[in-house]
DNA sequence: CCCATGATGTTACCGTCGGTAACATATTGT
DNA sequence: ACAATATGTTACCGACGGTAACATCATGGG
């Protein structure tokens, strides 16, 4: 552990991925052999952690991602790769990723503009890819937006539904979406 | 009010889209001119309050999407108008829809089959209708799943960007995905 | 050398929330 | 008339998020 905060962080994350939901302020800070105020001090609140917390994973996600979308190989490659990225990163840390998904975001009220809803900047992150897709040329910039977003949803939907049926394998859920997506591309 | 569960959910109904997330029992209870204790008999628990709250506009969203997957004139024409439905809705009780979108299936940790996430059960009824679509002969049954909890994620997803940006017309939101999603459909 | 400063740490507490026990009061069907 | 059922209350519990108050220890400038 490099920082104090870093080592603070990554006993966080440990005790996410053991407790899931039900990880508290205190549970953290007893794994990190310390005690509640000196979390408090670090992260000021709950969400002050929970947004310590997203961010991380979040920039590591979305990394992976925009490593995906400029894959080599054409617009079907590029959407094969950038689905299984998104599976990948689920299915290597699921509890993390319910964690980010469905109860950071919703845990902290107050500031929705620091760390944004992750799907949300996962859409963004996808509009500039689609906009800059050499294979749909001059797209519409409307359409690339709603595209984006729409499409960010449809990956982390079924990544849910896949979380609760893993004896379907990865590869199967990647194929079936990108075949969709790759076929509606073509309407070009 | 007809019988008293459903005064007891009316005044829920009140709390929630007044206070937001910050509804708790004792608020719901005051609303409903009366004390905690009653609520739990009613309903179990707090979960059993929202599921008992979600189900019901849960149905009726999903009267209405059901409605929208037999509309006549062909698979586009059936498209484009659930897609409608569904932001329609949306637009219609914002809300509403952010507390069983946002809230709702996220509060209540344990019985997740009960009342499941709406995008869940929404994916449901899509995958009901994907299978026994015709222009879609003998769909694979896994792709038709798969695809139908991506399209509800996608539909959703891009409800949730649209609520952000009122500016853009639900018909060009409602045009863009149909599009995708009809060449989508056309490599079977 | 001394001591101010800032980080690290603790215990003990507060208000609120979800949830329950115990007890009291109507309403109603047989 | 009476047992059963629904309605209602107050008072409490444990857990959680959050804070106040106090103690310790390193370090670096006068």
């Amino acid at each position: 552990m490099t920082d104090r905060r870093s080592g603070l962080l990554e006993a966080a994350d440990r005790v996410v991925q053991r407790e899931g939901p039900d990880a508290s302020m205190n549970l953290i800070a007893a794994e990190a052999g310390i005690t509640k105020p000196i979390l408090y001090r670090h992260f000021g609140d709950k969400g002050g952690l929970y947004r310590a917390l997203a961010a991380r994973h979040i920039d590591e996600l979305l990394g992976r991602l925009r490593s995906a979308l400029v894959t080599r190989g054409g617009l079907a490659a590029r959407t094969r790769a950038t689905v299984d990225a998104y599976l990948a990163a689920i299915e290597s840390q699921p509890q993390v990723y319910r964690f980010l998904m469905h109860r950071a975001a919703v845990e902290d009220p107050g500031v929705r503009g620091d760390v944004d809803s992750f799907v949300r900047r996962f859409g963004d992150e996808l509009a500039a890819g689609i906009r800059s897709e050499p294979a749909l040329g001059n797209i519409d910039p409307l359409r690339a937006t709603v595209w984006a977003h729409g499409i960010a949803g449809l990956v982390q939907a079924t990544g849910d539904w896949w979380l609760d049926h893993p004896e379907v394998p990865r590869e199967a859920v990647v194929a079936e979406l990108s075949e969709l997506l790759i076929a509606g591309f073509n309407l070009s």
